[in-house]
Order: structure tokens, then sequence, then C-alpha cells
DNA sequence: TGTTAGCACTCCAACATGCTGAGTGCTAAC
DNA sequence: GTTAGCACTCAGCATGTTGGAGTGCTAACA
């Protein structure tokens, strides 16, 4: 009882110590290299501070007592717990800003749709972190209806398409209930371009479309098609479906604290599935509107998916200008070598605009291409 | 050595007895069921060829020396080889063709993306069967250049639409290196319409090309961009990037005998890479086209990839008439229930022409939609 | 000649046992 | 405050033991 006290009054007036935080550290980096539970004898020889173990030891009880280390059973080493990872990677972040590596130009092959960018982006980021990747497509806001152009396939087939700000590019054959002239089209046309260029999507309200629907008199029909199609790019900018693309799932298998089937499974399900991912994806761009800006790492249990909690995940939002911006994503274990990943989505933060519009890419992937070749 | 060439004589006249197929079926069927191998003890109680195991331990060592069951170690049961499996399909085959289970409406969403219900067929199909599951999007062969239109933006910027025969659409935004007139945009319409529309792929040769050029004078720019566009069609039908979808690949460790880290590993990183499982889906076609119709099984190795020998691959091709289709498989251990997967499978094949009739969905996925809504 | 009971043998899986190395906590001395 | 020393713990590994499942072989039976 009364050692208990004693205990309960230590906790109070412990404190992390510079030597503390070193030893900490020094823990935290083998365990990142090994994924083994490290023990006082190493620290001792690892770090030039030039202290024996048995010290060690009481100062890595003190470091368990404050909730940085774990200890997996009696007599084996200690792990860095998630707020001993959170205090490193918290540290990690202030002092790397320096440290904006300047893009050495992805290798990947030059390509117009926006789909294989983004799908060669992810792979060659898995490839270098040896960590599951997964990237979403960026998505538009508050863009503008450029262009409709209906074009008349023949007496009941019109073409529809309409270009928004940014050229997204959406089409779309409608089949007619009614026959329709050229001339008829035309009209149409006009009618359309008049109304609805340079408008946002959300200018276009009930008002205006039934003062629309009216003027078209007996075409209503091809008025709805085309909000339609419009009210289409803004689906595709919801969160719903979210285009979301990975690669490396096998990496998984690196790591053998992810790698039972139990977790294997359910990780690998959770990386097929994508709607999980889309909650960290959406967690982070939150967080991004929120004036957090950067880099995010959530650790463990910190993220917003259950079946997660053994991993870490580590985001960036990279912009493409014209509000147009997605999210990068790096899922590995919690070990997983944060600087490593953190330098390398910052690089690719960096160099995403550059590589887009270097292949010109501006579509959205489902949309067809609006893409400029070489001459 | 007599008893060496004792063995040797027994081999050639060894044959397959009605009672050894019987027993061969009864080791096959029970060990889908339970993946152990199976002794003669079982057999002798599970059949009704009622025989003590002592007669069917002789039977089952004539079988091995056939090579239609394997003994994984001494004084274990035996498990069927890829031969006994073989056997087993193959009259599965010819037997169960008059089992076309009608299509009890699958429970699909209303959509009208193709990538869409893509992935609700797969999803659905694994759902169903337990088993990771593939689909390839259906592709053209053969059509026709329907319609091209090129719409001036602004001065500098044209966008050009190619319609192909099955309303595949393929659009493009194209920044000019000059100016251009509405005037000369109206000529290049129609010079490129006259010439190109009702072409197949394969008509348009150097030849015309090299004259259309001509007729564009200063416009070659323009004349290119159409032609690359069409072409890009070309390349959306080869095997390189064709499109595949699967689902449940998790299912993979409900499987002990493929859970185990390596090959899981291995497995997952198929699936994922999609080269390999387009390997298979190629295998299926081309036999396809070679007279061998219908539900087709690769058994362990005798599929084309390498990682997957310890599984079986089962596919069928679906048709969307007009020359359109796609491929569906099925991945799962050896001891797979074939009976059920290739029902599934024959279910789906017949459906999938009607499902997609119902959605109206005519466009390939990366090339925006030419769907049609309810009025 | 085909079928069966019985027996010896084999092998895996599961469990117990013992040992070692790595690591800890505690105490006493510096 | 630091350190050496010691007793203790525990995972991991090798080794040994046992039981059950299964086989192959042989001799007897119908």
């Amino acid at each position: 009882m009364l050692s208990a006290n004693k205990k309960r009054k230590r906790v109070i007036d412990l404190e992390l110590t510079e030597r503390k935080r070193k030893i900490l550290y020094a823990i935290i980096r083998n365990y990142l290299e090994t994924g083994e539970p490290v023990g006082s004898r190493t620290i001792s020889k690892y770090t030039d501070l030039n202290l024996s173990s048995a010290t060690i030891r009481n100062e890595m009880s003190d470091l368990e007592e404050m909730g940085y280390i774990i200890q997996p059973h009696t007599s084996a080493g200690r792990i860095p717990s998630d707020k001993g990872y959170r205090l490193y990677v918290n540290e990690l972040v202030e002092e790397k800003t320096a440290q904006v590596s300047t893009m050495n130009s992805l290798m990947i092959a030059k390509t117009n749709r926006m789909e294989e960018i983004l799908k060669q982006v992810v792979k060659l980021l898995a490839s270098r972190t040896n960590y599951t990747t997964m990237i979403s497509a960026p998505s538009y806001r508050g863009n503008k209806v450029k262009f409709i152009q209906l074009s008349r396939l023949n007496a009941r087939q019109l073409l529809n398409v309409v270009v928004i700000e940014g050229n997204i590019v959406k089409n779309h054959i409608l089949d007619l209930d009614e026959e329709i002239t050229e001339e008829q089209v035309l009209k149409l046309n006009l009618l359309l371009n008049t109304r609805l260029n340079g408008l946002t999507l959300a200018d276009i309200n009930l008002g205006l479309i039934s003062n629309i629907k009216e003027e078209a008199g007996s075409h209503v029909q091809v008025v709805n098609d085309v909000l339609d199609t419009i009210a289409d790019v803004i689906r595709a900018e919801t969160d719903e479906n979210m285009e979301i693309y990975t690669s490396g799932a096998n990496n998984i298998f690196r790591y053998p604290e992810l790698a039972d089937t139990e977790r294997a499974s359910m990780l690998i399900n959770t990386i097929e599935e994508k709607s999980m991912l889309a909650d960290f994806i959406k967690d982070s761009e939150q967080k991004e509107l929120s004036g957090e800006t950067g880099i995010k790492v959530y650790i463990g249990e910190e993220g917003p998916v259950e079946s997660m909690k053994d991993c870490s995940v580590v985001t960036a939002t990279y912009e493409l200008g014209d509000g147009l911006q997605g999210t990068i994503g790096i899922i590995g274990p919690k070990r997983m070598d944060y600087e490593k990943v953190m330098n390398n989505l910052k690089t690719f933060k960096a160099s995403l605009g550059e590589l887009f519009k270097e292949n010109r890419v501006v579509d959205q992937d489902d949309t067809g291409d609006g893409k400029a070749r070489e001459p």
C-alpha cells in the first residue's frame, strides 16, 4: 500500500527530461527498424549517452509508467505505444519542414488518361515505400458550365455534351420520344448555352430551370437530360462515389504484425472495399479545410476505421489549381518509416500538379478525355 | 524386382471400373467439403456400395497408381490430383447442361455507368460464391465510325467528339497552334464526316489519311487529333489495357491451403496487378473463338499463371450482341464447389445481356456515358 | 477370385519437459 | 544519481512421449 502510494505520487511529478526523450527516441527508432521489442542493453550500447543498462532500465520503467512505451510481456523489451509514436511523429512534423526535397521527375509513362496517371502514381509510391498506397481522384469545387453541345445523330437520337470549367467533359446519348429536326436542335443549343453558360452548379436553381423548360416548349426531355448530365458532375464530386485507387496491398505481408490471416483478411477487405478508405480521405480533407494543413498522420486508433487499428495512415492533400484537389495516403504498420513516408508524400504533393500539367490531363476519369498530345 | 515388374505390368491393364469411379468421386466430394485428406474408413461408411475399408484401401491404392489421387504423406488419407479433378469436372460439364437455372433478376441497383454495373456484378458474384471474382469490361470488335463533331470553344480550342458504332463516345479538347474560325471548323466537320463515317477502324489506311490531310490544308493538326482519338478506341480494345474488375480478394483467406502468408501475398498481388488475370481472360476468349464454347475450367497448373497453380479458375464469356463481349471468372482453391460456381456463371452469363439492356448502358467505362434515363 | 478381418507399421499433431538467452526489477555499493 | 550483481520471468526452441488416424500386407473366408 505504501509502495502504491509512492507510485501514484511519482506519476504526478514525472517529467519527460531530455535524457528520457533521447532514450524513448532510441527505442522507437530501433523498433522501427527491427520490429522486435528493444531491451535496455541494446539502448545502452546504441546511444552516445554513456549509461549502463541498469540506468536505462530505470528510465524505461518511468517511460512505461508515463505511457510512452509498453511491455508486451514480462521480461521482453519495450515497444512504443500510440502515445510514444505520436510524440515522435509530432517532432518529425515540426523539424522536417525545411527538407522539401525537390522532385527528380517522377518516372511515369506519358499518358493522357487521368485514371492511368493515378494508377501509376499509387503504384510508383507503393514500390518506393513498400507500403500500401491510395489516391483519390481530384475533384472539383464550384465550377462553372462552360459549353453545351447538342448534336443530332438521327431523327430520334441526340448526342449531348456538357463541358464544365476545368474542362470536365460529360457526354450522353439521348433517345427521344419524338422526332426532332436539325433546326430545333440549333434552337435548343442556343437556348441552353445562353441560359446556362457561366453559371456555377449552385446557380442553376428551380426558378431558372422551369423558365428554360417553358422556353423549350415540347423539348422538355432534352432540357431534363442536359440538366441531369450537369447534375452527374456534381454527383461525381460527392464523397459517396469518390474514386479511389490503391496499390501494393500485398505489402502488408511484409510486416508480420499485420500478416496473420485474420488481420490480413480484414485489411485486404478494407482496401478492396474503398469506402472505408474514403473515410480517411474525408477526414483528412476536413482537417485540411479547418486550417490544419500539410501532412496528416493517423496512428492506430486515431483513425476513423476500426479494422485499421493496428496500422498507421499518413495522408497529404494535393492541389491542382482551380479548386481541384485530391488526397494521397499511405497505409502501413504503426512502425512505418514515418520520415521516409512523409518525405515521399511531400515530394509527390509538390510534383503532382506539375505532372498533371505536363500530361495536360484535365478531365475526370469517367468522362472521356480532354487531353492534348504532342504536336 | 519381381514386385516392381508386377507393378509395372498392372499399371498397363488398370482400368477405371465403375466402382473405382464411384470411390474416386466419393473421395473428391468429401475433400471438397472438408479440405482434409480422406481415408478409407470414411469412404467405407460414406458410400452406399457396401465395402469394407480394406477393400476401399486396395482400390485407393490402384487409383493412386493411376494418378487420380495423391497421398500427402504416408499414413494420411488421399486427396484428389489435378487429373482427378479434371475427370470430375469433365463429367460435371457434360451432365449438367440441362440445368440452365433461370435468372431470378440480379439484385443490382439501377445505374447507368458501365463501370458501376461491372463492379456490382463481381461483388454480387463474390458474395454468392465466397470466391474471388473478376470480370472484364465488354469490348467491341470491328466497329464503324458513326459521327464526328468538332466544336469551337474559342479561337484556340476545339472540342473533338468521336462516336463509334455501338455508341462508344470518345472526346478530347484540343489546343490549337493557330487560331481558327467558326467557318473553318464547319468545313473540317464536313470533310471529316464525309470521309470517315461508316468506315471500320481497319478501313482507315495511310492513303486515305494523307488524302484527308491534303484537303485539310493548314489544319493537319486537327485531323491528326481526330485520328488519334479514333486510334484511342482501338487501343482501348487491345488486351494491353483490358479493364478488369475484381471483388472478394479476401475470400482466399477462407481456404487454409491458400491463406499462408507467402501464397496469399502472391495471390493478392496477382489479383491486384490484373495483368495476369488478363492472361486468363485472353486464354479463355481464345478458346471461345476456337469453338470450345461455354464454361471453361482451369485446374491448378492448367492455367497460364504460375502464381495461381494452387487455384482453380472457372471462366465464362458473356455476349451483349453486336460483337460486344467480355469474360467473367471465378478464382478459388482447387477444391472449389465447381457445381455451384458453374451454375452461378451460367446464370450470370445468361442474364448479363438482359441486365445491360435494362440499364441501357452502351458506352465504355472511360468514354463518358451514353445512357438513357427514365422518361 | 474377390472380399474381409487383423495386425504391424508410419506419421502427424498435440502435449509435456527441459534448456537457453534475453530481458527485467530490485538491492546494495560506489 | 549511477552502477554491478543477482534472482527471476518468459518466449522460443529442441527433444521426447503419446494417441489417433491411416496405410499396406497377409491370411482366412465365401
